[in-house]
DNA sequence: CCGCGTGATGGGCAAATGCTCACTCAAAGC
DNA sequence: GCTTTGAGTGAGCATTTGCCCATCACGCGG
């Protein structure tokens, strides 16, 4: 009755994605179906269905405490005395530990913007992180405000790729302050200089004071994110795995125990550490090549709370 | 690699649907890798799917505004000065309706509980509001508390089938106060005597001091619930149609102005009308059968949200 | 101890889905 | 004004999924 909107015409793009995946996932209808009722032929439904899945826009969510997983979340916060724990269920290979975490981590973020009393948070930058935004709903949450713990500058001077806080800000509309700058500066000059921009000064200022702070890690292997994004050289990365290096949050660089390095790399960041108040901070991360450098921050307290997999959590468990 | 947990044995029930079903939406395996990731067949892999989505383990949302949609409720709010309005996409009849409706409704549930500060919810019942809660993720909310809006005993005794509170508090392990009586006494005499029982006193003070309200709708047609459930008879259906009925809000009919009637069946509600303070009250309703009264209800701004279907919110829209 | 019923299992097949390819149409470029 | 290019379209076909049925195992009552 009335409404004979969208004939064919009219109908922005995914629009009309959103209106088929929605039929197909949530109404329950079959393609051929979904063809009928939008006026369209069957590979079109077919079509629109796999890009709104290929586009994110369909969020599926599994609501089952599997058993297992929640015990291992009960063994992490006893034993590192966390606030935060969440294991998602298996993953084999890294990529699959990604794709296990962020829907995970996106759930405890949109907790986070949920909340009604302001927060001020606070983020590091990484594929995992990216891949948890994508598995964010968007909500509109303009009651709080974000924060980068690092520079979002790479090497080359381009954008970094795996820049989180606009694409937050996208889905949540919340304010942001993204810290402008280089992630590393090449030397003590150029440190003063960006450290002394107004605009860093107060970044900086306002990540010390975040609420709760979400970051991702790195490991210290011959794949470490720093070497790999072209931060660091190779004679430096050995270097700092001389010096002990096991891991590192945001780029600051700690040893085994969870302690800060004395080393050049560390000096020449110009974002801040991540705080140790008593504020949360939230480390999302996986796969076996970050178990040494989660061990590490585990141990040294430098993170409260920890958003994993289930193999990882099990070999951080049985060794350490 | 290593942990070997399932070799078929142990593993309970539908804790392993729930993985298989994982496996298969999350991590985007075949049927026949979960088959021999988890070491089975394939058919028993195909039905751990199908029993996880029977079961309601697996929650798809679409995550796109669809922008007639948006438009309907900025129309909404503006029109009825609601603080709440959201318009799921076009469902035709009224089963579809509620299919349609329901995983709006629970992600707007799942954003009250999500507040930090605790907050008094008082809900109604029907089947709108167990579709509702279907769809609703587990969260561990217990920070807040419900009260029943109305009585959960049917006319013949057994307990109401559409009763919400007690299946919110298994998802949320909120503190809950049901009004356990019937929803309509026979006469005065029984009226009373269940108005002035202690536990009902306290309830309704509770339930009139709720922080948000939330409640279906009940028409007035041949289809009434009031009647199908059996808390009335046909003649005082034909009797309240007579007096002007329109529809009603936890069994207090109101006209087609949303002015309630001084009617019998309105005089043995045991249960409280929806507050009519600063608090919101939200009304999950859809169909073209919830029309009529949904008009009246808004008119007389008896309710301050609605979550409705796209066809609904349009032809009230385009009409009254 | 044996037969019978109930419920789980895997084989096979039909339905549904997704992919590739050849084609069209329209906008941009020469 | 014609050609090129690229995105979108429908047909046909391979793959995947879902369903039905015969079979099997287990438990219970005779």
């Amino acid at each position: 009755m009335a409404l004979r909107t969208l004939d064919s015409d009219d109908a922005s793009p995914d629009d009309l994605a959103a209106r088929a995946a929605w039929l197909y996932y949530v109404g329950g209808l079959r393609q051929d179906q979904i063809a009928d009722e939008l006026g369209i032929s069957r590979q079109r439904a077919q079509r629109l269905v796999a890009r709104a899945v290929a586009e994110g826009l369909v969020k599926v969510r599994i609501d089952h405490p599997i058993a297992e997983c929640l015990e291992l979340e009960r063994g992490l916060r006893q034993r590192f005395g966390l606030v935060r724990a969440r294991v998602a269920p298996r993953a084999d290979s890294g990529q699959d530990a990604l794709r296990a975490i962020a829907p995970f981590a996106a759930a405890e973020m949109e907790r986070i913007f949920a909340q009604e009393t302001p927060q001020l948070i606070a983020l590091g930058t990484g594929r995992t992180l990216r891949a948890m935004i994508d598995q964010m709903q968007t909500i509109s949450a303009g009651q709080h405000r974000m924060v980068s713990l690092i520079g979002n500058v790479a090497p080359d001077g381009s954008a970094s790729f795996y820049e989180v806080i606009m694409r937050i800000a996208d889905k949540t509309g919340a304010p942001h302050y993204p810290m402008s700058v280089p992630v590393m500066a090449r030397d003590a000059e150029e440190f003063a200089t960006y450290r002394n921009l107004p605009h860093v000064v107060s970044s900086r200022a306002l990540a010390k004071e975040a609420d709760v702070t979400v970051v991702g890690i790195g490991q210290m292997a011959d794949d470490a994110p720093l070497l790999v994004d072209g931060f660091i050289t190779a004679e430096e990365l050995a270097s700092l795995r001389a010096a002990g290096a096991a891991g590192e949050l945001g780029g600051h660089v700690f040893d085994a125990e969870g302690r800060y390095l004395d080393h050049p790399v560390n000096e020449f960041m110009v974002g801040v550490r991540v705080p140790q108040n008593q504020n949360p901070v939230i480390c999302v991360a996986g796969g076996v090549s970050k178990i040494k450098a989660l061990r590490a921050a585990l141990k040294g307290r430098l993170i409260q709370g920890l958003i994993t997999d289930e193999l990882t959590a099990a070999e951080i468990l049985s060794t350490s």
